[in-house]
DNA sequence: CCATACAATCTTGAATTCAAGACAAATCAA
DNA sequence: TTGATTTGTCTTGAATTCAAGATTGTATGG
């Protein structure tokens, strides 16, 4: 009926388990399972391009939500670990190889004097406006595969399972 | 004109991008960033069911890899591994954890003395068994707030993406 | 048979992460 | 004000992972 495709990871784990247990219902395996495995294979290919100016991935990451939130390229540690979805002493150790580097500096916060905020340099500022121009192409290149409205499709139905496990419902 | 839906977080991070960037087109980073987020809260939900059976997550997918390859639950480390996309390492040091436990045990392999056999011991067979039964309710729970129809679509795709991230020519 | 290449696994050391708790500053209640 | 609670960050120690190289066994070509 629908179109036939070629089959991947998940449909081997997929009848593997039918096999075995025939008794579950192991339907969800298949988005969980392909979400899960895409994320992965995903991520290699991201990281490839961040290996090009020197970055891995979570340094990528902090430096794009700096730029991303506008000048003056500086927000809050908290802000930066809820945000990157990480803990506060991961974002400690984060921080403190990002001012090793050069890319950030810390900047006293006026309102509240147990924090720091953190701040883009000149020079992180330059490194991730361009290692985003060449993340942008890369994720072009990436999803080139998929016709437009397959991605579209594709994206409509992540953002109802996102908003789904976002919503405090689901928690 | 399509549904509306609530913005998740990645809505804005797109608008961010937009804003700043307006040279760059970011739309793959709707789907890309969509999935890894939802793999990071997909995990952290799995992780629950997971710890009710003292397993984490890496426990239950190698026990779960030598339970669906069906009787006599015996695989050698190489297939683990690659089935599992971690390096050899990783896998060493898995198995002595879970021998440990006595979830598994070597068996020699007869046909070829480089390596052994990795088994499910009867108590990593009974484990494995409840915890997957466990696992499966949690998910379709999980999945529970998207309609069939969504859900369908949302694998459907899925598919096309990750046949297109495993097959060679994207490596 | 031997040398060479290849394959499977393990070891080592470094990086990253988290959970739990420590600590200081801010906020709130009275 | 003062004490109690909350908030923001950092510290510590353990767990997990990988990359690179070491080790051992297998296969192959003379």
């Amino acid at each position: 009926m629908a179109n036939p495709r070629q089959p991947d990871a998940v449909d081997t784990i997929l009848a593997q388990w039918n096999r075995e247990r025939p008794d579950l219902d192991v339907s969800p395996m298949g988005p969980i399972g392909r979400i899960k495995r895409c994320a992965v294979l995903l991520q290699r290919q991201l990281d490839e391009t961040f290996a090009e100016f020197g970055l891995s991935t979570w340094e990528f990451d902090v430096l794009a939500t700096l730029r991303r939130s506008g000048a003056p390229y500086c927000l809050a540690p908290t802000t930066l670990f809820s945000t990157l979805m990480v803990t506060s002493g991961t974002m400690t150790h984060r921080m403190g190889k990002l001012e090793a580097q050069g890319w950030i500096t810390r900047v006293p916060n006026p309102g509240d004097a147990r924090s720091s905020l953190v701040q883009l340099t000149a020079e992180g500022l330059a490194l991730i406006d361009r290692a985003v121009e060449a993340h942008v192409a890369n994720e072009h290149r990436i999803l080139a595969g998929l016709k437009a409205s397959d991605l579209a499709l594709l994206d409509a139905r992540l953002a109802l399972l996102l908003a789904s496990l976002e919503s405090p419902a689901s928690q």
